[in-house]
DNA sequence: CTGAAAGCGCTTACAG
DNA sequence: CTGAAAGCGCTTACAG
């Protein structure tokens, strides 16, 4: 079943040394122009196929990138870091890299278990997708393979990392809201939950003093409990004439909640969120919102590994990459506004 | 940086042979427990790997497995394809494999390129998930390792595949509406468009035929265009008292367009469909559906590709794998409805 | 421009 | 129970 033409077969067949079909096969120098291309055509012929593992045991690297990721992430529902690992691997794929998905139980990661595939010298380098535990960021410590975290960083920073740019998106929405000539502009979330929603706040807040506009307390309206479940929108008597949420579910149950109260959306109320979940869909109107560039960080976290394993594993810090506004609806300018 | 401990090291530390070594640790009988033990002491001090790509080397196998997916499953929102992945990566580890996911590219598919994987011979067997053009089909019959599809199969029945049984499932969940009192059942969706709306209106037909129910024409509506497009629904005047939805989508805007009508859901008219996606859980009342059960596929898929790697290239044929219900507000005993 | 030799880190017979 | 030898399929110096 198996074909096994090798470079020694190819060589006896031409009569000559495997050494120059190697050189022909890998466009190195040292073969005549002629004979490369009789060697080539006749490895065609043979039905030849490189073997990568033979490469791979005299440099001693696999060209495979692990790609952890925990597994309540990808528990139930399809996960977008599943989109992520579909970049990863089609942007590995430039670099003759191929990634290898490696769930990273909860037992595992309790029991601080390294990788298989680490353990094995399956991978030359190990993509972190999304948060793990502190002791799990600890033990990864003593991996002798570069390391990188995509979508997460530890505060120690001791890992290079390709965060999402909360901040600035946040900052960019709102300064659009503010071109289209809203002043008074709320915010929904809780900001004291999760480090994302603060940037996002903080974003949000920048623009404001950027156009020296006051900050309204009134107007930053918590959207969940401790436990982090979402509850009943308290919306302020006066009303701003827009909202930026901190994602499309609570943009969502915003606009029901302001439509059951009387307001329309945009005319009354503009609302922008972040994520560009279905949620920002399924609503009306459709919500303008902020989507993650996952491509993009893929692509650098890629980048990155890559240059760690060519160039040595120099630090190269945070990269935050800012998301890509869509433009859908439920935003007008405050001046046809009424 | 690397630590490059080998079984060569091990031995010289304890002066014994790497023969030993590798026996003890990898649990070969010939070595006395006693030593055994001191190996596998000094191997984890040492703070040894095993290197997978020595034993490749020896035996040609890559212990990985490519999962093959077309671009435009993947494009754009996160897809359910990429759980399958998840669970086919989840499965192989239980057997020492590993996954390779290689997206092929609409150009690639076209001019009917083999992977990358395949030609650096990366992979040991190929998993392709979903649909294929028939041209690539073709081609993929000159592949020397195994071959199998998942959630797709070859009408030449070439190939072994792990589909989803359309039939069987709706058979099922219109006998539960049967159980439940209904008589009259009606099919929503075009019964030309794809084999799977096919298959399953035919379940849904076998089921009405075993309780003597007879088909009546009214009661099939269509729900798309010849574009495929989705075209409003016609629901006939008289109106059966249950309807077997061919995915979530058209069930969801079944649901509405019965509420515009008047008629209450489930009370008046029960509603099942397929899919279980999130349109299922965004409509009011939220709708019984047929949870694909992708896990159960890609281990079956799992199991068939390495048994033939390990086995043999044997046919398997065809595995069918039926789906879960998964039951929710949107369906009601006849008596009670009124 | 071409090739003989050594080596990457294991495992598999085969001897002792 | 232990180990010397050969080999998996390449590539990397080094000679000629």
């Amino acid at each position: 079943m198996k074909n096994n033409v090798t470079m020694e077969d190819i060589a006896k067949k031409l009569k000559i040394s495997k050494v120059t079909v190697s050189k022909a096969l890998s466009d190195k120098e040292g073969v005549s122009e002629e004979l490369k291309k009789i060697i080539k055509q006749t490895s065609e012929e043979m039905g030849y196929r490189y073997n990568t593992m033979a490469k791979s045991m005299k440099n001693g690297c696999s060209y495979n990138i692990g790609v952890i990721v925990a597994e309540h992430f990808v528990n139930g529902t399809p996960s977008f870091y599943l989109d992520f690992y579909k970049y990863i691997s089609l942007y590995l794929e430039g670099y003759d890299y191929y990634g290898i998905l490696q769930v990273l139980s909860q037992v595992d990661e309790e029991n601080l278990n390294l990788p298989k595939i680490y353990y094995e010298k399956k991978v030359d380098g190990l993509i972190i997708l999304g948060q793990i535990s502190k002791e799990y960021i600890e033990i990864l410590k003593s991996i002798d393979i570069p390391v990188i975290f995509l979508d997460f960083y530890d505060e120690n920073d001791e890992f290079d990392s390709i965060i999402v740019d909360n901040f600035f998106s946040s900052y960019e929405i709102t300064n659009y809201l503010i071109k289209k000539g809203h002043k008074e502009i709320g915010f929904v979330g809780d900001i004291y939950a999760t480090s994302s929603i603060q940037d996002r706040f903080l974003g949000y807040y920048k623009s404001l003093l950027e156009h020296y506009i006051v900050l309204n307390n009134d107007y930053v309206i918590n959207d969940r409990d401790e436990t982090g479940r979402y509850i009943e929108l308290s919306i302020p008597k006066k009303i701003p004439t827009a909202f930026v949420c901190n994602n499309d579910v609570v943009g969502y149950n915003l606009i029901n909640k302001l439509k059951d109260l009387g307001y329309k959306v945009p005319e009354d109320v503009s609302v922008v969120a972040f994520d560009n979940t279905i949620y920002a869909t399924i609503c009306e109107p459709n919500i303008t919102s902020i989507a993650i560039d996952t491509e993009e960080m893929a692509k650098n976290a890629v980048k990155i590994i890559i240059s760690k394993l060519k160039r040595g594993n120099k630090k190269n810090g945070r990269v935050s990459v800012k998301g890509n506004a869509i433009y859908r609806d439920s935003v007008t300018g405050v001046k046809q506004s009424k």
